[in-house]
DNA sequence: GTCTATATCGGGATAGAC
DNA sequence: GTCTATCCCGATATAGAC
């Protein structure tokens, strides 16, 4: 089925371009130089193509969002591959964050599935941290450090869609991995905290 | 005009509730029981109405975005108070923000506008900030500022956003304020952060 | 100012030939 | 598997009567 799959990565990448509101089927179909009853006949619809792209991110980060290491065992520059790797998936199919609100309004299983994610992620980031806590690493209380998740998560989801709208725009993961773990250093005890500013910096 | 004022007024609602592109003309005009020609006896169409209803934010802003004041004679209240009409702003009409990308894509005007909207948020929040540090008030280095400055107007920007994805939404804009100044908080010298943290915890 | 009726257009989707 | 032709529908927008 090698149809299928052009299909897909085309769809994907015109999703990610121009955003999946403004690409047409027959937007897929043109630019593959193929009939929209073609495509039809690969897939039911717009939807069904959007489902599949979905699963497929679902299955890039579930193993980011599902970690089996122990948190206790992890050193700065882990963290940083773990945001790297994320952002990197995230960048891959961006075209699900840029339109967020707007396809989980018309598509309820997106809805459910990003709703499921975000959660996975905040559950993530939160046992992270409190291994930090527990190491003595991280200094705050149970507020500070619920407000510190929320904006951890919510820079994870939204730094690209800030930076289309400021006009960074880079398609680099670095300056995102930077911005999360710039949240943390405040809070970070001075050894760690050291450390890890001088892991961001170095890429500056 | 009274009509007029009417339909700007339901259309606001809809848009806020619903999204943008989920609401058509017809479902203001039904909602109005009235027809859908009257509707464009007073506006050309949807995009007239977007542009009233954009000035009307952007009108509803200018003040807090172009402060007359002095920066350096603020106080911790006074940055509370500054975020919540903000805040304020933001939730009366918060289909600007809910789709942004979406709109910012369709709708020329509407990306000029909130691009500026957003240096303009920028500037008067880097302005803040550089009071602060000089006041001693707060500290840090260029580079970590920036990154501060970066976190902040993403919250301004997508903390409704966000709420709402994480099914945490309340409408209220003392949750987000906090968010805010919750961000702000790490970096204050020790007499302005106590001030800050009680402030902030004095409405949970 | 307001209504009804209608034109127009674009996107999603299907039927049937090849 | 792929194409052409076509249908359907919803949303925008207009014409013309009242």
């Amino acid at each position: 089925m090698k149809t299928r799959e052009r299909i897909l990565q085309c769809a994907l990448e015109l999703f990610n371009e121009d955003g999946e509101p403004n690409v047409t089927t027959l937007d897929i179909a043109n630019e593959l130089d193929m009939s929209p009853g073609n495509l039809y006949y690969h897939f039911r619809g717009k939807e069904a193509l959007l489902e599949e792209l979905l699963a497929d991110f679902m299955d890039k980060t579930h193993g980011l969002l599902h970690l089996e290491a122990d948190p206790q065992a992890l050193e700065p520059e882990d963290y940083w591959l773990f945001l790297h790797l994320l952002f990197e998936s995230i960048i891959a199919y961006r075209f699900l964050f840029q339109d967020l609100s707007n396809l989980m309004g018309r598509y309820s299983l997106i809805s459910r599935s990003m709703r499921q994610w975000v959660e996975a992620l905040r559950g993530t980031l939160l046992e992270l941290l409190l291994a930090l806590r527990d190491q003595g690493r991280l200094q705050c209380d149970d507020r500070a450090l619920e407000r510190l998740l929320d904006a951890l998560c919510q820079t994870v989801l939204f730094w690209l869609d800030y930076q289309r709208i400021s006009s960074r725009a880079d398609g680099d993961p670095t300056h995102a991995v930077q911005q999360v773990l710039g949240l943390l250093v405040p809070y970070l005890e001075t050894d760690t905290r050291l450390w890890m500013s001088s892991l961001i910096e170095r890429y500056d």
